[in-house]
DNA sequence: TGGCTAATTGAATAGCATTCGGTATTTTCG
DNA sequence: CGAAAATACCGAATGCTATTCAATTAGCCA
């Protein structure tokens, strides 16, 4: 018992520090970035002597990789919470709920983002696993086979493209966004750009509901007219028939 | 004359080094990356010493930029080529061209593409200027306002969403297509992706006057008709009342 | 030609990631 | 418990590079 209580707590300890140096280099990397960020500035943060980082990650490359990871495991999770926390059932508003977070994620983590992308190019071998952004993407992918259960989307869809033009366009639209605008963060900017996100979903993507929905548009003020012209039809026959 | 004649040489000698030092840039970066290029070995394909390299440019950093800007103008010239050289007079024949030739260029230079916006982030002052990408995107933007032009896109569709769905969601398919495949540069795989972009333009940028516009038409005719017989209700009522 | 300016050079500098020999801390075991 | 063994930790020393700069060379004009 002595012996699992201890090894746990080793185990806890090295893993509370590795965390510290995780927390460390995220804080650093992210307020200058990953050239600027300096190794010595990291470990002081986190408390430890330089030397000891290298005995947790190999390089630069891969502590910044790891911290990319959980970065990217994290928006996996708050991505997860949106969808469950979403109380419209819709296909096309849970595709807006999703939107508007990947969207805003993307802008206030562009840094991130690229380097994620940047990252296997300086440094042949350090890339963020496949898998990670695979978990990431997988939130979308879910939404999207369950529209399509529910009738929401024409079955002949194909999933990864769908997958491409959802996040591709909105990655673009940040860094356009983010490049006219610099740092001045003004989410007027990103509601048009979600809306139409949404908007190409149902044109493209949508079962024939499309037209349903303006036929009913167009009941509903064809019957307001019509009562209104009922109306003035009844004053009248009032003083007819007086 | 002859001091003209002097100046220009001499302004010729100095811009044929520069390219030079460009030339030798470029080579070396695609081969190690932008971490992995040594100014040692850039100089010595140039054929000048260490040194001269920072007579024509601040820094590592800015060279860099200088070799992405010629990149960019480069793909613009070979944009703008393929869009002359397309017979093709229509809009969604020349997006086709416009897409795979976008496609493929970006899958062959995914490092320098990734670059172009990684390299703010490790060096804050230096980026490739807006105006050089906005000359590239601006090719798909003319090919778009010409197609509105000729009424093969709605009135409606708003030119830079159009453009953040084209670019980014072919610069995503890219990474996607390299992610996947690796270097195997496999074309069969980029084909689909440019027939559904394609196929997303015309559904939801063409001016297919599908069932939403014809019923917005509809709308818009019946309620002229409504209001016309409103008022003649209320011609009636006045003379009622007299 | 000789003097002046601008261009060029590469050895010296400086900054930083990474290593490594030595020290502290924890674990093991008699 | 106590000491040996193993492990974790440290930070000064190393090595590698972008960048600088004092010295040198080339270009130009009178």
């Amino acid at each position: 018992m002595a012996k699992a209580d201890i090894a746990e707590t080793r185990r806890a300890k090295i893993e509370r520090k590795e965390q510290a140096i995780l927390n460390a280099a995220r804080e650093i990397f992210v307020a200058h970035g990953f050239d600027g960020a300096r190794m010595s500035e990291i470990a002081r943060r986190a408390g430890i002597g330089e030397g000891t980082i290298y005995s947790y990650y190999e390089s630069k490359a891969e502590l910044m990789l790891a911290v990319l990871q959980q970065f990217w495991d994290g928006l996996t999770l708050e991505a997860e919470a949106v969808m469950a926390s979403t109380s419209a059932e819709g296909f096309f508003d849970r595709l807006q709920a999703l939107a508007e977070y990947h969207l805003g994620t993307v802008i206030a983590n562009a840094d991130f983002i690229n380097l994620t992308f940047a990252l296997r190019r300086n440094n042949s071998e350090v890339t963020v696993s496949r898998e990670h952004l695979r978990q990431y993407v997988a939130v979308f992918d879910r939404l999207f086979l369950r529209g399509q259960d529910r009738g929401e989307i024409r079955q002949g869809a194909i999933l990864w493209q769908a997958r491409d033009v959802f996040y591709g366009t909105l990655e673009y639209s940040a860094r356009s966004i983010e490049m006219t605008m610099g740092a001045d963060r003004n989410e007027r900017e990103q509601k048009p750009v979600v809306d139409q996100m949404v908007a190409l979903f149902r044109a493209h993507y949508g079962a024939k509901q499309a037209a349903v929905r303006t036929d009913d548009m167009v009941l509903d003020r064809l019957t307001v007219k019509l009562d209104q012209l009922c109306e003035k039809v009844d004053k009248l026959d009032q003083r007819l028939s007086r």
